[in-house]
DNA sequence: CCACACATAGCAAGCGCTTACTGCGCGCCG
DNA sequence: CGGCGCGCAGTAAGCGCTTGCTATGTGTGG
């Protein structure tokens, strides 16, 4: 039923040896040969068994991508870019073609399905893996992931971390840090020098280097100012989900009648936060003003547009892929920062004069 | 370096056959050997080469999941979906696992890279392949696409059509159709019962099943009511993004002055149609009622929120994800529809009394 | 007490492909 | 005109794992 190289071979009237050779064309065979041999894989419509080739040659065609939630813009983006580098240089057809298939793993940030996904990618012997978005810290697994990381480097599988913070990694990895912190501080600092001075923050998931990093860089903004001593009273907990924007802005209205500001740790909370205050009668920038961070595709749209936080996801993943592809060198060291530049749109304003 | 089964066996005093029964458990194995090859395994830090047990059983880990993009929820829901079925099972650790790794492959809508996905993905020899999204209609590509299903499936692969029309396969394949034009109907009958009756249409990108779905929904509706001669005048096309939507609008706007509502061929094209109306100093519903489709997590958020169509992506990716598994059957004559249900919000309202 | 059945473990033959290494025939130089 | 080297094609040894079949050891019934 399935076509082999055995029977091309027997088809063309040449060995096994020279359709491979042929296939992979990395040896000399001649032209009339070459053109037998092609057209007996043309008829018979064979395809290469990748298991079989991989097994022999030691290769894969497979690079692994996993992300904290597909569904997701912030993720969808680096996934896309990353796999269009991944995938970059097939070709149709039945003959041969580059490029290797991009597996995507969704994880839900959790550590434990981080490692099963990075398991069976090691069981599948995958040329790369690239994990994206922030690291769950302080449990134990998260150690777990980093030495299933290490491993897989040290076993030649590139690896790259896109948006996550370093790790001392021996093999072929590289990291693009995004400069969190730096963003959410100068996103709070712009708040700031419109006169905001009761500012709420909705954080991300607890235990995430990323809803860390935001924080900490709201803070330093706020510490700037000399307003560290309220800061913690108007920070809620979220989980970057509009649900929870919505629930922490209406519980920060509850605790803070001065309020003038919230800025969310994503642009999807800040969603949810714009909602809430429509729903109390608050005009957004009027009234309240409102920041996210990301700058999904989504934000420019919202009424009124949110001022965010710019993060080249696309750039990213597509830096990522060619990191992870061997196309680009990662810089020395291994790090590269990504900036995270601020976008002033609508949803900010002075805060009322009263 | 790399750890094999001889390895393991060498280590527990047992053959590398014994080393595998344990490992596949599907043969009987006394516990003290079992225990002491585990420990082996453990010890070693051994991981199963996917491709080699992939050659030898002629199985394989990978199911393939394709999408038009990646980056759009749309199809993020339904990939997550799908994959949470798919890595059903997966457990941690150096051990077995069931479950399969999802390939999710972005083709940008486009046939020639469906196709290339396709033969990727047969090279792996992949247990099953989901095809999301509407099919390209009435390019030469579209019947290759057609024929490599068709080869897959005789060849065992399991494919799952979900969101694109009923194809006649051989094997184990099924279809999740979504009833697009239904759902379209419906919504421009909810227009057309609020009173309006210049309606402009924006549609989704050329040639494919869904945009060409929803329009003859869209206009069904209209002639339900007797007014399809203006439909052709007030259709003006797109390509499901937030600019074609913004710029559609625009272009409707000035070709009919009496329009009183517009409907964009799916969310993302309707927020951009509010942004243009918002532009011209036009208030939604008041002046101009707007419709989407989908009902994507964003819409419900809108200002006003969106009235539109929903479609229970979620539901239907895990169901293509237990279909593809083989953990569900599909119905008999393979095809089962997927209901769109109209969701009216704030967005449409009865035209203005003028 | 022997034959036979059953429970385990080992042997070895592939799975389909890659890739040294070997073999062959030809043209060219000396 | 002989030998050498080169350009191609074939041979065969794996890659790491699964699995049908065989071998061994133990317990049981006749």
């Amino acid at each position: 039923m399935t076509v082999t190289l055995a029977d091309v071979a027997a088809r063309a009237g040449v060995s096994s040896a020279t359709v491979s050779r042929v296939l992979n064309g990395n040896y000399p065979v001649a032209g009339s040969t070459r053109a037998r041999v092609l057209r007996a894989v043309e008829e018979l419509e064979y395809v290469v068994n990748g298991q079989a080739r991989g097994l022999a040659a030691a290769t894969s065609d497979l690079v692994g991508v996993l992300v904290n939630d597909i569904a997701d813009p912030f993720f969808g983006i680096m996934a896309g870019a990353a796999q269009a580098e991944i995938a970059h240089g097939s070709r149709g057809g039945t003959g041969t073609c580059g490029g290797k298939l991009a597996v995507v793993c969704n994880t839900g940030g959790c550590p434990e399905a981080e490692l099963t996904y990075l398991t069976l990618l090691q069981r599948q012997r995958a040329a790369g893996v690239i994990v994206t978005g922030g690291a769950a810290e302080g449990t134990e697994h998260t150690q777990a992931v980093t030495a299933k990381l290490a491993r897989l480097a040290s076993d030649g599988t590139r690896v790259v971390l896109c948006g996550r913070p370093p790790l001392p990694l021996d093999g072929d990895a590289a990291t693009l840090a995004f400069d969190n912190r730096g963003g959410a501080r100068r996103l709070t600092g712009h708040l700031l020098e419109l006169g905001h001075r009761h500012i709420g923050y909705i954080t991300g998931p607890e235990n995430r280097s990323t809803t860390r990093h935001r924080l900490e860089g709201h803070r330093a903004a706020l510490a700037d100012h000399g307003l560290a001593a309220d800061a913690e009273r108007l920070t809620v907990g979220g989980d970057f989900g509009r649900a929870a924007g919505y629930r922490g802005a209406r519980e920060l209205l509850d605790a803070e009648p001065e309020l003038t500001a919230i800025v969310a740790a994503n642009d999807t909370a800040a969603l949810g936060v714009c909602a809430a205050l429509r729903e109390r009668g608050l005009r957004v920038p009027q009234d309240v003003s409102v920041a996210g961070f990301d700058d999904l595709p989504f934000s420019v749209d919202a009424a009124p547009a949110l001022t965010t936080v710019r993060l080249p996801l696309h750039e990213a993943g597509a830096r990522a892929g060619r990191l992870v592809m061997g196309r680009e060198s990662a810089p020395p060291g291994g790090v590269s920062v990504v900036t995270a530049r601020l976008v002033t749109r609508a949803s900010t304003a002075p805060p009322p004069a009263s």
